[in-house]
DNA sequence: TCTTAGATGTGA
DNA sequence: CACATCTAAGAT
């Protein structure tokens, strides 16, 4: 398996979150394609953990560029980030949508007890659901995501095209447009409102 | 098609 | 006590 490089991770959050769309995120035996992403950047990001929370500043200091930043969100759900750092801003990548392509039918069972509809567009279409559907908890905060045998992001070579717009689920900062989608995929999170910013092209 | 409530744990 | 959520249920 060729995984994404932890150079990928040493840029800026920004352009991380952006340019991980496309990419396969491989989960043990199931697998599926990001189409969503939102970028968060550890300094003047007040909806960043950093801005809050002590703990979110000691895991970038003591982590790597692409270990995962996992917590416990809402009281339960686990939400999967990539930590970015070593660029002219650290930060992290929320994983908030996946295309899914392997292992369908396990992620289908690991979602069955949310008595989730068996559509596949939205078997993983929000950052708690794509957890469960993978099987990612508290014990996987702080994994290296960039060497490890089982998991991380396999370097895909489909073009795909980008829209960006405002991120989602927050009060503060929401004018900050760090949302990044596959253009026009059926598969993202909020389809109430879909983003239709403008698209631009993205080359592998 | 939209808005609402309720389940639920943790860091500060 | 605020939360980077999700689903079912009820109103429109």
């Amino acid at each position: 398996m060729e995984l994404l490089h932890r150079s990928f991770f040493a840029r800026d959050p920004v352009t991380c979150a952006r340019e991980l769309i496309g990419y396969e995120l491989v989960w043990n035996q199931c697998a599926g394609i990001v189409v969503e992403t939102e970028a968060y950047t550890a300094t003047n990001d007040e909806a960043c953990h950093t801005f809050f929370r002590r703990s979110a500043r000691e895991f970038i200091a003591a982590h790597r560029a692409g270990d995962a930043y996992v917590y416990l969100n809402y009281g339960m759900y686990w939400l999967l980030n990539v930590l970015v750092k070593g660029g002219a801003e650290a930060g992290f990548v929320l994983l908030r949508a996946l295309e899914p392509v392997r292992g369908i039918k396990l992620m289908k069972q690991r979602r069955a007890p949310q008595r989730a509809p068996d559509r596949l567009e939205s078997l993983c279409s929000g950052p708690g659901k794509l957890t469960i559907a993978l099987g990612i908890d508290g014990r996987d905060h702080g994994r290296d995501l960039c060497s490890g045998a089982h998991v991380g992001f396999r370097v895909s070579s489909a073009k795909v095209q980008v829209a960006a717009g405002p991120r989602i689920g927050i009060t503060r900062a929401a004018e900050l447009r760090w949302r990044f989608t596959k253009n026009g995929s059926a598969f993202v999170s909020g389809v109430r409102q879909p983003p239709q910013q403008t698209a631009y092209a993205q080359s592998r």
